[in-house]
RNA sequence: GGCGAUAUAGCCAAGUGGUAAGGCACGAGUCUGCAAAACUCUGAUCCCCGGUUCGAAUCCGGGUGUCGCCUCCA
């Protein structure tokens, strides 16, 4: 079945088929920069690229991946005369900047972990491919594409057939400094730093034919998206926000170094909001994985919320369609045990379509709204089998929501290490039951109830649940 | 000022020409000593106005609202 993805340089869906006619897709996607503790709207595009690359392998191709992490050269501005991000987190953490990337850069790998994301075959850090940078650079040079001011090596965009590709922006009629002040030595307002060169105090910086310095945030992705994948490659993924700066830079960096765009596909995920606006440090909305886990919201239970909405729409955040969502969860492990334990046997045509209709929607651009509504049809299937539960399990290979520890989940909701008193509490209202004395009971439930735990009689006895 | 997106039930949202998926919440019922859970049932003619069409949430024009980008940001 054909796999149709939204191409931002087309702005058209398209089939999408690998470039040199293998079964391996090549594709590239923008990391995190390791300054700080990622949030939930950063993981939106990671979980939008862990599903394209589960989807990729659900149809049967296999993967080659790179996500880079940088270390190094993403300034505060785009002024070129801010502060590196890795310096700054490093100052203020008194720490050494490769100190500050090695923490965060762990942390970001547990928070993947944490929401069932597959690593990228290849991941590749800045500082790792200084080598491949500067003879990127040079290469521009060379080819003229780039000159030298005092502050460093920029990229001249007016050698370029057509500048922006990626947005309708027009460049002659954006306002020159505007918010960025005009720096007098460059040819363009537009024209922006592949090399940079290094303050005295500037703790990261290389030796280069321009003195000690450093690279520029564009150049790292064009360097080592060409190294491990070529000059032409089939996907380039990054967030919404990379469209007119990030990705547009290195389009014209690809183009003055080998003539070529150097990916076949750009997908871009939109941003999350939160309570209907922006995420911002300053209206102190950035949330982490942490901030969820501490209000009762597990990784997975978010990263089932980001399924609730295309990855190309905005999707808002709040913490109770977040807490529904993890309500939502603990029903469809639920669901998938009861179908795990049924004994119908179920028509292979009946199998066969709920199958179909899953690679159509997931091909379909990703359209992993449509895909939830199919599972949660066989979930709510009537007849139970675990003929259902086994083809969840093959779903999951896509959805990514570890279906097949379910039991695990639930048990671990229910099996908390009860503090004495809540004990006691429980052992009373046991025996209390024992006797019928239901006003007791109650007395005891709306006790228990205070004191934050939940009591839920079932067939098998009581249940506690913290709340 | 420029660019772009979006407006679907209480909330999160699918659906891009043939009479509105799904999740959560709410309500009713079954069950239960009660409650919870579970299960079943129940809800919208799709921002407004005009147009095209046999037929539009879906296309076109106008209006209104919201959001984002143009500065680092996934």
């Amino acid at each position: 079945m054909d796999i149709q993805f939204y191409n931002t340089l087309t702005r058209t869906k398209q089939n999408f088929k690998p470039i040199d006619g293998s079964n391996q897709v090549r594709i590239y996607s923008c990391g995190p920069t390791v300054y700080s503790y990622a949030h939930i709207g950063n993981f939106r595009a990671y979980i939008f690229m862990d599903t394209l690359r589960r989807v990729l392998k659900y149809n049967g191709y296999e993967l080659k991946h790179v996500m880079n992490i940088t270390d190094v050269g993403h300034l505060e501005s785009d002024a070129d005369d801010g502060e590196d991000k890795m310096e700054k987190a490093a100052k203020k953490e008194n720490k050494d900047p490769y100190e500050i990337a090695k923490f965060y850069t762990d942390i970001f790998f547990e928070d993947m972990a944490k929401l069932n994301i597959e690593k990228p075959e290849i991941i590749a850090k800045a500082t790792d491919h200084i080598n491949e940078m500067l003879e990127f650079v040079q290469g521009l040079v060379k080819n003229g594409y780039a000159y030298e001011t005092s502050k460093g090596i920029y990229f001249d965009i007016s050698k370029l057939d057509k500048y922006p590709v990626l947005s309708n922006r027009k460049v002659d009629e954006q306002i020159a400094g505007a918010r960025v002040d005009v720096d007098e030595e460059k040819k363009n307002p537009y024209d922006f730093a592949l090399w940079i060169k290094a303050p005295e105090n500037h703790i990261m910086k290389w030796e280069s034919p321009w003195g000690l310095s450093y690279p520029g945030w564009h150049i790292e992705c064009s360097a080592m998206g060409r190294k491990y994948l070529g000059d032409e490659f089939d996907i380039h993924t990054g967030g919404i926000d990379h469209i007119p700066t990030h990705h547009e830079n290195e389009i014209a960096q690809s183009k003055g170094l080998t003539g070529k765009v150097p990916a076949k596909f750009w997908m871009h995920v939109e941003f999350l909001q939160v309570d209907g606006g922006k995420m911002s440090k300053s209206l102190g909305n950035t949330y982490t994985l942490a901030d969820l886990q501490k209000k009762g919201i597990e990784p997975l239970a978010y990263k089932l919320f980001c399924f609730t909405a295309h990855y190309r729409t905005k999707l808002n955040f709040t913490f109770d369609t977040a807490l529904a969502n993890q309500k939502s969860l603990t029903r469809l492990r639920e669901g998938f045990i009861k179908q795990l334990k049924g004994k119908e046997k179920i028509e292979d045509d009946e199998i066969k379509e709920y199958e179909n209709k899953f690679l159509e929607t997931i091909n379909d651009d990703l359209n992993m709204p449509a895909t939830m509504g199919i599972v949660w049809e066989i979930i709510r299937n009537s007849k139970q089998s675990k003929q259902f539960a086994e083809l969840l399990l093959k779903f999951d290979n896509v959805l990514g929501l570890d279906l097949k520890n379910s039991e695990k989940y639930l048990e671990a909701s229910k099996n908390l290490e009860l503090p004495q008193d809540i004990k006691e509490l429980l052992e009373k209202r046991k025996q209390a039951r024992i006797e019928k004395d239901w006003a007791l009971s109650d007395k005891l439930r709306d006790e228990l109830n205070k004191k934050g735990y939940s009591v839920k009689d079932t067939k098998d006895g009581m249940t506690v649940e913290k709340l």
